[in-house]
DNA sequence: AAAGGTACATACTAGTTGGTATGCACGCAA
DNA sequence: TTGCGTGCATACCAACTAGTATGTACCTTT
């Protein structure tokens, strides 16, 4: 029957997206991987048919998941032409456009990851290095051609901004995350294009 | 035999500082109550006179441990007369030479227990928000005065800079902790100085 | 010196956690 | 049509986790 051959194609895609959502709620310690696809009707034995281990669950859902989709923006921060402090205050903007009071009760699902893994698993923390490696290469590139062309102040160091950049914007939403305020996210988001702004030639 | 009576007047704050120093590693999730009173030649019966949950042990290292250690600081900011750009850079500065690789791999301990624990327990949530709060309302006021005396930019809003501020602290150690790297954090420091800076008259 | 509270130690336990072992239905290639 | 791999379901399990129940030595109060 096709119409089971299509639901068997993507079960694993379907329990890693479940799992995400579990991780982002109750972090990898907490997550349940037996309740979750129970929850979908779905035993342990296709869970475990998919995943040998709970972290192989958990390096799928950053590798398949969070990475893909984080770094997606910064690479069209690559690609693309335009001047690239309006490019990164645009997506600065549309992040603070996108946040509800879930989100942001829940947090970033990789700075939840970063703070809780890191220190207790190498394997993890690689993985999500790679992560916040991409996004600080793509930002420092972006500052270095900015520079070039004459858009980007010169006496600032690129590396230096993008580390900093990565950094308030994940600590906005941490902060943000324990005060459960959206208006206290925007506003660290306001801080963070005004900061950017300046880097302005 | 008042040996004996000395060494049991403390055990309640024996423990908490090791519960402290394994929630630091583990987070709270990770924590193992009875292995690590166990590691301390103390029975779960000890334990269990001191503190009535898993739950209790976390809060009161919230409350005991990490709040008054963490305003201590910010208190003095308080009461100082000096120019509150320069006490606030000299925090900055002084966290930056104090950090070192193990502090880093750990990160920090509030910013820990914020993104593991806030969308799991309300509890614990209110505890460490009335932290933050703490801080953030120091920075706030302290800028503030600083606006009153001549010192600090009018045009600048103190409860945004404040809110940046801890954000971009916070997320330094977030980032700095994934990456495994001081220099990072001290860059970080170095660029939250600037900032800063660029605040004063 | 009797009584009661404090400060633990020891032993036990229900429920959970992260799996494993096994079986079996189905599709497909030989 | 037979054999084999894929995709699950069911049942089972050892270790662990967060406690509880109970006992007891010592100290203090009366």
């Amino acid at each position: 029957m096709y119409l089971c051959a299509v639901k068997n194609a993507d079960t694993r895609e379907r329990i890693l997206h479940r799992m995400y959502g579990d991780i982002h709620k109750n972090g990898f310690q907490g997550l349940r991987a037996d309740k979750v696809v129970a929850d979908m009707d779905i035993t342990k034995g296709a869970l475990y048919h998919y995943f040998p281990s709970k972290q192989s669950i958990g390096i799928a859902v950053v590798d398949e998941i969070i990475k893909p989709n984080y770094l997606a923006f910064y690479r069209a921060l690559n690609q693309s032409i335009g001047h690239p402090i309006d490019q990164i205050k645009a997506h600065i903007v549309e992040l603070s456009r996108i946040m509800d009071d879930e989100n942001i009760a829940l947090g970033c699902p990789l700075n939840n990851l970063i703070q809780e893994m890191s220190p207790i698993d190498e394997v993890f923390r690689l993985q999500l290095k790679s992560v916040i490696d991409g996004m600080y290469r793509s930002v420092a590139d972006a500052l270095r051609r900015g520079q070039a062309a004459g858009l980007v102040k010169e006496n600032i160091d690129p590396d230096a901004v993008a580390n900093f950049y990565l950094s308030s914007l994940e600590g906005s939403f941490g902060i943000a995350k324990v005060q459960k305020s959206v208006p206290m996210f925007r506003s660290s988001m306001d801080m963070l294009c005004q900061f950017m702004e300046s880097l302005r030639k």
